[in-house]
DNA sequence: CGCGGCTTTGATGTTCATCAAGTAAAGTGG
DNA sequence: CCACTTTACTTGATGAACATCAAAGCCGCG
């Protein structure tokens, strides 16, 4: 982890009409004061479950996955976000502990903002507050929406979910580096490695994928969504 | 679906509290002109997906359920809410449709807000915008919650984990009547009715559990907890 | 009384986890 | 830089968990 003391302003930042475009100056600046930007190596981890929660988060550049580890020490991935997801402004406001952890897959560049300031800002600023609710109902109803999906799928269908993923969400591109393991490909589609690597290779027997190591080429994109969508 | 007119006061509301205790007497009036009490029947659907969200609902007694069909017809219950639940807060402000439904298991009193009013009071009232976030995220906690337990658990593990939370949660009793079928049961734990039905034969025949139709009563509520945590 | 939905049990096949074993790749210390 | 260790990847064999299909009893309701 390295603080990075050449910190770019908000006002260039892409991403920040998402949440903040309707804060004035004297707001914006308070944010702005109260944040700092901070790079990770990969494979670092952020955030570790059980960590009181003190800051809002958002992702700039690089991957990060969130996950849980049960009883017997198996980790289990809830979601991967990418740039531009504020990857805990859901649990951020409950005065209490991160219940994920959080580690980087990619080198990363996050934005880390006092959580208080935040908390400031929703009180004064009414139209703040309302963006906050509107951000944190969209990121709940994408979690709904992808447990009711696995809910019907088996695991062709969900490894087809994972990759369309990846080559829509994050890479947009059909050939693209896995940025996870198989074995963290398992874990996010609740299978284990053994299967999840058998699936892959059956669809690069059948030529709908082409896999060379972590790189993945998607050769039947229209294919690939008949899978996630019908099985 | 009757509409009341007797309606009861919020100040003798055990759950006003619960969201609405850092209004002012002006606030809370605005709240009360707002709201109208329904009464639903046993079986009744108050909301159907896609259906525009324009109101704050909440209940004060019966039982609900929150669920999706898929596009085979197939129904899959996401969760069971109870009285002091607030069903659908967590995709309220997306300015949106639902993306479940909800349907009673029973018959079901519930307060319904106008969302411009609660809108307007989360701008005005920074006390109370914070209360909302605060609640939001305590919602979304319980559903990854749940979800990390699911996908840890077998057949087993996820019908104890029902049992349990009708006699804890909801009950408060070791002895109940099941409220749904025993296929919403499947629903719920993304099983199938029969093998559904068949575990909790095992239970039966196990001792742990003694059923007669809807009648549920635990026996072994300790090894229930067992099988619940380890599988 | 007959129909439809709920419940139950059994038989059978599919899907997936587990165990085992081997290769390849990547990190580690001398 | 090379030997060594660890981790990742892959395939096969086997059994457990679960879905599907079928059939029959039960119960409430028009």
């Amino acid at each position: 982890m390295k603080i990075k003391n050449d910190i770019i302003s908000c006002k260039t930042c892409v991403y920040r009409t998402l949440l903040f475009g309707c804060l004035d100056d004297i707001e914006y600046k308070m944010i702005n004061n109260a944040r700092r930007e901070v790079l990770f190596h990969k494979g670092e981890k952020i955030k570790s479950e059980f960590e009181k929660i003190n800051s809002f988060l958002y992702l700039r550049r690089g991957l990060v996955k969130l996950y849980k580890t049960d009883h017997t020490g198996k980790d289990h991935i809830l979601s991967i976000n990418k740039p531009g997801d504020f990857i805990n402004l859901l649990c951020i406001f409950t005065n209490e502990t991160y219940n994920y952890s959080i580690s980087t897959l990619e080198e990363t560049l996050a934005c880390e903002v006092d959580i208080n300031v935040l908390e400031h800002l929703i009180k004064a600023n009414g139209d703040f507050a309302i963006s906050i609710v509107h951000r944190m109902g969209h990121i709940a109803g994408e979690i709904i929406e992808s447990r009711f999906e696995q809910s019907q799928q088996q695991i062709k269908g969900r490894i087809a979910s994972i990759l369309l993923f990846f080559a829509d969400q994050v890479y947009h591109r059909k050939t693209f580096e896995l940025p996870i393991t198989r074995r963290e490909f398992g874990e996010l589609i609740s299978m284990t490695t053994e299967n999840t690597i058998r699936t892959l290779s059956d669809f690069n027997n059948d030529g709908i994928i082409a896999t060379k190591g972590k790189t993945i080429n998607i050769l039947d994109y229209d294919f690939l969504w008949k899978i996630k969508v019908n099985g």
